[in-house]
DNA sequence: CCATAAACATAACATATGTTATGTTTTTAT
DNA sequence: ATAAAAACATAACATATGTTATGTTTATGG
């Protein structure tokens, strides 16, 4: 069995991770530092492809609209992670939008650069369409939470997910996303999430400060989703 | 808007389309076909990459276990679908499996002989990655729906999909699959499944012959989506 | 700092979906 | 061809989730 984390990370504050010293300078050589304001988009759906980020500092939140136009996030990146290689890759058009959740700075590597980065340091480019790969059976994995669990199991996976991710950054970390984000990721509304919310808070899972979760007791969680020990990490 | 059927086809049929005959010989000379029984698996998950499959008749079914190990089905692929190629691209093991849905006549590339096919025919590469970062975006489409529409809703998009996808191939072309099979895609019980399917019959929108499910009226199922005419193939 | 807008918490009610149960039809293996 | 197993249809009931509504708290811009 997986670790539990790792099926739902992309985990792309890895990619240069492997690197000698030397490449990492050469990539670190080809970053312009950007900020972006909170609620500004890295890249939008549709729109041409000009280059990769690596976010210094900040989160940021990755969407697509429906047919019904509708905002679903699948993926919230957040310090250390790079992103936005996808289109490169496919010379195609972004497949999704990527919006800023609060003031942002950012490493940008234009795409002229980050084609010759992929000539200068061989093993990169194996490194990310590996990476794709893994972000390819991330997809499948929430595909799999949404279509089998109901409101409460879905909100307790992401709780974990998000603690997770969030953790290593900030550390007493808790949970700050608008409840209307949480509910656009975990597929209800925010009045549902509400709900689930007070519940696990009356079950001692949870405490919430003005609209931060922290997650009180991991063990119940875990109970409640019935894992029974794959959380090593 | 782009078309509606594209939004959630892998569209991996077209893969060797775009080559010269010249080219198209090649790759046919490199193939060797193999029959698949029923229930018998061209792949599966944590098993080390062989070769990639194109489909010359039949289908088959991709899906993955979540960590509570039941199976979530986010693809059907049909004749001429080809298959198999994120592992090799990534060097790592396959992310998911793939089960033969009826007797399955597919034609194998072994994982050298591809990579010979890669060097022998510059322009696949990019193509093959291009298709990965395609696919990227259907499943984020997929999320989408299981997200945010109701079982109706679900069972209607995926219908319409699924028609779509197997009408190329038979022509007066119902949806044949198990009960339980459909309700792994659309994400519910084979139970409420059945009432959603006996609710479309009832208002004349299907018809169904022993488990065959046919359209009758694609127009309502539009207006059952307030998709207002996207579906311009 | 204040006024306004946005976000949040919560409840009551309506509806959709899950679950359990039973009998029938279809497929499969011999 | 037949018996056994699997798949299917359907209903009744329980539960989860969506929806609408109201008041409160928190964030935002001047």
């Amino acid at each position: 069995m997986k670790n539990f984390y790792s099926q739902f990370d992309f985990q792309s504050d890895q990619l240069f991770e492997a690197l000698t010293s030397d490449e990492k300078k050469i990539v670190r050589d080809s970053m312009e530092p950007l900020i972006i304001k909170k609620g500004g988009l890295l890249f939008y759906e549709e729109g041409v492809p000009t280059g990769i980020f690596q976010i210094k500092k900040g989160k940021a939140k990755k969407f697509k609209r429906g047919f019904s136009g509708v905002e679903q996030i699948f993926y919230i990146y957040t310090t250390g992670d790079v992103l936005g290689y996808h289109a490169l890759f496919g010379e195609e058009r972004y497949q999704d939008s990527c919006e800023a959740l609060e003031d942002l700075e950012v490493n940008f590597i234009a795409k002229d650069v980050f084609f010759q980065l992929l000539l200068d340091i061989p093993a990169l480019q194996r490194t990310f369409i590996k990476n794709i790969g893994h972000e390819f059976g991330v997809l499948a994995n929430i595909i799999a939470v949404l279509a089998q669990k109901n409101l409460n199991a879905r909100l307790a996976i992401n709780l974990l997910i998000l603690k997770n991710r969030f953790r290593k950054h900030d550390k007493e970390s808790g949970i700050d996303l608008t409840r209307e984000d949480l509910a656009n990721i975990i597929g209800t509304s925010p009045e549902s999430l509400g709900r689930s919310l007070k519940q696990f808070k009356d079950e001692g899972v949870i405490e919430v400060d003005k609209r931060v979760i922290y997650i009180k007791n991991t063990e119940q969680i875990l109970q409640l989703l019935n894992i029974e020990n794959s959380l090593n990490e």
